[in-house]
DNA sequence: TTTAAATTTAGACATGTGTAAAAATACGTT
DNA sequence: AACGTATTTTTACACATGTCTAAATTTAAA
């Protein structure tokens, strides 16, 4: 990201990063991210490619900003102490929610583009990082064999398979039967 | 990929696939995947970029097709009949074997490359399917409520973790301890 | 309201991607 | 060795990506 999002923005910012992340959401509906070029993302939002390159490195980038804006978007209580282990519970329900609020946007995602194409490794990643960072934070004082960041990147992996599985692959499940799914994976 | 590796092929199409793939181990060994180009590959094989598009459809598509050498290069043993028990064992000691024969290729991924840059999600991705195939078959009896798919593409994502831990992450471990972290994050 | 600073824009440039059709070449078969 | 087929190469084209610069415009502050 060019554009830097920890410094307040003026409105014009505001209104130009709206109209990029807008387009972007428009043409995802529509069609495969691969056939997405910038030009066309510029032409809908009426900016001329050197701004976008003011805000954005690539189109990835731009796609990394919405998902950003897809989580903030979702007004997901803030966290608050957890017990440890309420903790998967807690950032399965986080995401699960988030992509919940989602769920149009993702069927049309997974309509037009092959189940791992770019764009679905890239809202994978995306949560799946959010997931590790609080992982991480919580796991410290666990004792296992197996280092702390590859336990906190396979509950990652784990709760985003099944979250993968619901709302990508389109198997309607409630977030009650997703935590089973996720226990049972994890062999509690 | 455009080119049918089924049928006999001739020898100057053996020769062409070589090139290629000679020209992207090179290049991989050199600079990062994202900087290598098309052109690049073709001015170092000494083929016109038409020819290129002969046999892939891109640069993914020749990438994919070096993890292919690359697992056929380790001859591996050939799979004859595994426990169900020992399965995650056996597969994992397979794509270990693997890996461990070109330590010194995905070294040099690893130091060019960021840990989560496509080409790192390509490898990671072509054994994953690997593995989810060989499980998928031999996973057919199990009794549970998760999916089968879902139980073999988490196993799957475990074991190529822990094979990324080490191979990629450079974290040298024996296929023993490997095979102990993978028992451990299952649950066993 | 004015002005200095910051941002945005137009356009050009170099490079890369992918397709298509015709021409040249290599190859296995006889 | 010559033939006919399949492959490779040449050539040309259309469009995308990313960078750069100078000019225009907007913004924040006096």
């Amino acid at each position: 990201m060019k554009y830097d999002l920890t410094k307040k923005s003026t409105k014009g910012a505001q209104r130009t990063l709206r109209a990029f992340s807008d387009a972007m959401y428009k043409l995802l509906a529509e069609k495969s991210y691969d056939d997405i070029s910038i030009n066309e993302i510029c032409k809908i939002s009426n900016f001329p490619r050197a701004t976008f390159y003011n805000y954005f490195e690539d189109k990835k980038d731009l796609l990394n900003y919405c998902w950003l804006l897809f989580k903030e978007e979702s007004n997901i209580e803030q966290y608050h102490d957890v017990a440890d282990e309420d903790l998967q519970e807690y950032v399965l329900g986080q995401i699960f929610e988030a992509m919940d609020q989602h769920r149009e946007l993702l069927t049309q995602l997974a309509k037009h583009n092959a189940n791992n194409s770019s764009i679905v490794s890239s809202i994978y990643e995306y949560f799946k990082n959010e997931a590790i960072t609080i992982l991480k934070q919580h796991l410290k004082n666990q004792t296992s064999k197996v280092p702390l960041e590859l336990v906190a990147e396979h509950y990652s992996n784990t709760i985003l398979l099944v979250l993968k599985w619901i709302f990508i692959e389109n198997h309607p499940l409630s977030k009650r039967e997703a935590m089973e799914y996720v226990d049972e994976l994890l062999g509690k």
